[in-house]
DNA sequence: ATTAGGG
DNA sequence: CCCTAAT
């Protein structure tokens, strides 16, 4: 949105930007196994006022890169015609990787590619609503052509520039915003890019490079980076080779199991430098450790902005920044963390939460043992042995934080004894899909893709209510039940029993706090006006639809604070000895709209005295009605 | 599931 | 905000 001078923003309008938004598309999560699931309200959480929140100002363009890194690291976007269009094209839809580009400014989709496990470029052209004007360009990627003509792929001349056109365009008016955001973003290694670097960016991408047997290390570093772009739609300035290469190589293999150097990429299989052995296993630890020093080396200094390239951010120095200040005791748990990361079966993405609590115990964090299974393959299935890894300390939580074991999209990893706090994720679908039948693999698709189906009418009527937070999932305070699937008590159901204790939860998780803003306090106000106070859930629904982490409980401690703040603030200013400090950072809430509170509080509690004795009596019988009637 | 109220 | 009790 644009910085509202004076008024209000144009809700409707975005409102119905998003709204539309919703409609076409849904937020999905790649779980480790490739599967999808619905995006937790977590994940979705976190870019959500990108979209919706008025208060947020527009996201610069520094968050460009953030949004990729979430999009191509967490959720991505799928047309929900593809969604629908039953389980057999649903199992094609199984995303590797993707990356998209959102021109938060105007919402407008700009780029969108999403690059499928069998190298299968899911088509989503599509756009938005008419009004909206919003267009969805597709880069296409080099492998499809590759692949899609058969085995070795040479003279694509005539399929390469009939795609370029189209990639051309999408280049042109993606890029500059990429780069944009790359010179904001970017403090050290700013040195403008090579020459030939920066001339590359308005031109067909070269595909030539990447044909055929390519020996990356052969490569200069422009070369590396022109691949890059050849690659990924988008222009780099990274000058880490080693980088370089290995993000080339997994652009081309579509895999994530790519040494950071030294070999040859043929037929989109990584071939040993020798050209002999396959490489296929995890990264070596002195491979992924020198990756992380690099980052650290590289960008000193850099840790909350967004670098250079988003996928320096988003892939590799994320993992280091994620975990750097996890102690190490040994190396096994980092170690395992990036392999995991940078493994097919990769886990899924911390969520912010996730990350804040975690930073949050770390600092004494005793045991240091994150430690995910490193070999978590999908026939693994520890998490069905769920005694196999109870709660080694129960009562020592306050100095002990114990791993438990979790399950993530049907993995089983151990997390620090906290924040399980899973919001918006359907649990009892979960439960009875990791309930189902977790040694075949293969089924993992089927059985996610289902819940999504099961799950698509509800969620769409959640959806369809938050008009302007086509994001997030309705879901009242996140608490974690026990079981409720329907005799599914298995012994998974058990360790979220366990887990939900109260006493271990209590106090060490906790929502996110979202301050109020003048216009959510206008609109409850007016709600209450409306319906009534204590039609909380009326409200809810009806004036804040598009606030959907506004419980009505929310709304009725709101409330309850208006109220108080009626009986204090409100007197203590005529009074004239107010101060209280006068935070200018906080914004008081305008007398104007306490007077309508307590003039809308004294209605309502006098409608019911007539029954019952009022509650408030103390100062209010006199000013009443009168005041702030300029509202309404 | 929603509401009210205490913390 | 969280939690619980009471509807």
């Amino acid at each position: 949105m644009i910085t509202h001078s004076g008024g209000r923003t144009p809700e409707p309008c975005r409102a119905m930007i998003t709204e539309s938004f919703e409609k076409h598309f849904k937020f999905v999560q790649v779980e480790g196994d490739g599967t999808l699931v619905p995006a937790t309200e977590d994940d979705v959480l976190q870019f959500e006022h990108f979209f919706h929140d008025e208060k947020v100002d527009l996201p610069s363009v520094e968050d460009v890169g953030h949004v990729e890194e979430f999009f191509s690291n967490e959720c991505i976007l799928l047309k929900k015609s593809d969604l629908e269009g039953g389980s057999s094209k649903l199992k094609t839809i199984e995303l590797n990787t993707q990356k998209l580009g959102i021109d938060l400014e105007s919402m407008q989709l700009k780029k969108m590619h999403i690059i499928a496990q069998e190298n299968r470029l899911q088509s989503l052209d599509d756009s938005l609503s008419p009004p909206l004007k919003c267009t969805v360009v597709h880069v296409q990627q080099p492998d499809k052509f590759l692949t899609e003509q058969g085995d070795n792929n040479i003279a694509q001349q005539d399929n390469a520039s009939t795609e370029t056109t189209k990639s051309t365009v999408l280049n042109d008016s993606f890029s500059a915003e990429k780069d944009k955001a790359d010179a904001c973003s970017r403090p050290v290694d700013d040195t403008s890019t090579e020459p030939s670097v920066s001339g590359v960016n308005s031109s067909v991408p070269d595909f030539s490079i990447l044909r055929g047997e390519v020996c990356l290390d052969d490569l200069t570093i422009r070369e590396l980076q022109e691949a890059f772009r050849a690659i990924f739609g988008r222009q780099t300035t990274v000058k880490d080779k080693i980088w370089l290469k290995r993000r080339i190589t997994m652009g081309l293999t579509n895999s994530c199991d790519v040494p950071s150097s030294g070999c040859v990429v043929k037929d989109y299989k990584i071939i040993g430098k020798d050209g002999k052995q396959e490489i296929s296993g995890e990264i070596t630890k002195i491979g992924l450790q020198a990756t992380l020093v690099r980052d650290q080396v590289i960008y000193p200094g850099n840790e909350g902005d967004s670098p250079s390239s988003s996928y320096y951010q988003s892939e590799d120095q994320q993992s280091s920044k994620r975990f750097k200040r996890v102690p190490l005791h040994n190396d096994e748990p980092q170690e395992n963390h990036l392999a995991e990361q940078c493994t097919n079966k990769r886990t899924r993405k911390p969520t912010k939460r996730y990350i804040e609590e975690l930073s949050d115990i770390e600092a004494h964090d005793s045991t240091g043992n994150l430690s995910l299974p490193a070999k978590r393959t999908a026939h693994d299935e520890v998490l069905l042995k769920p005694r196999a890894a109870p709660f080694h300390e129960l009562e020592s939580l306050s100095t002990i934080y114990p791993t438990r074991k979790d399950t993530l999209g049907g993995f089983s990893v151990h997390v620090p004894y906290v924040s399980r706090m899973r919001r918006g994720r359907p649990r009892k679908d979960f439960i009875s899909f990791v309930d189902k039948e977790p040694s075949v693999d293969h089924n993992g698709v089927q059985t996610a893709v289902g819940m999504m189906l099961a799950k698509e009418g509800e969620e769409r009527n959640h959806v369809r209510k938050a008009s302007e937070v086509p994001l997030m999932v309705n879901s009242e305070r996140g608490r974690i039940e026990a079981v409720d699937s329907k005799g599914v008590q298995n012994l998974q159901a058990n360790v979220y029993n366990v887990a939900s204790k109260p006493k271990i939860k209590r106090g060490l998780t906790r929502k996110h706090h979202r301050a109020w803003t003048l216009s959510e306090v206008m609109k409850l106000v007016d709600g209450v006006a409306q319906y009534g106070a204590g039609k909380w859930s009326e409200i809810r629904k009806l004036s804040f639809s598009s606030y959907s982490y506004r419980t009505s409980v929310d709304l009725k401690d709101k409330w309850r604070n208006l109220i108080r703040a009626t009986q204090t603030q409100l007197p203590a200013q005529k009074d004239g000895f107010c101060p209280r400090k006068t935070n200018p950072s906080i914004i008081p809430i305008p007398p104007s709209i306490l007077l309508r509170v307590k003039e809308l509080n004294e209605l309502q509690s006098q409608g019911d005295a007539f029954t019952a004795p009022v509650k408030f009596n103390g100062q209010n019988s006199k000013i009443v009605q009168g005041k702030g009637s300029g509202f309404l």
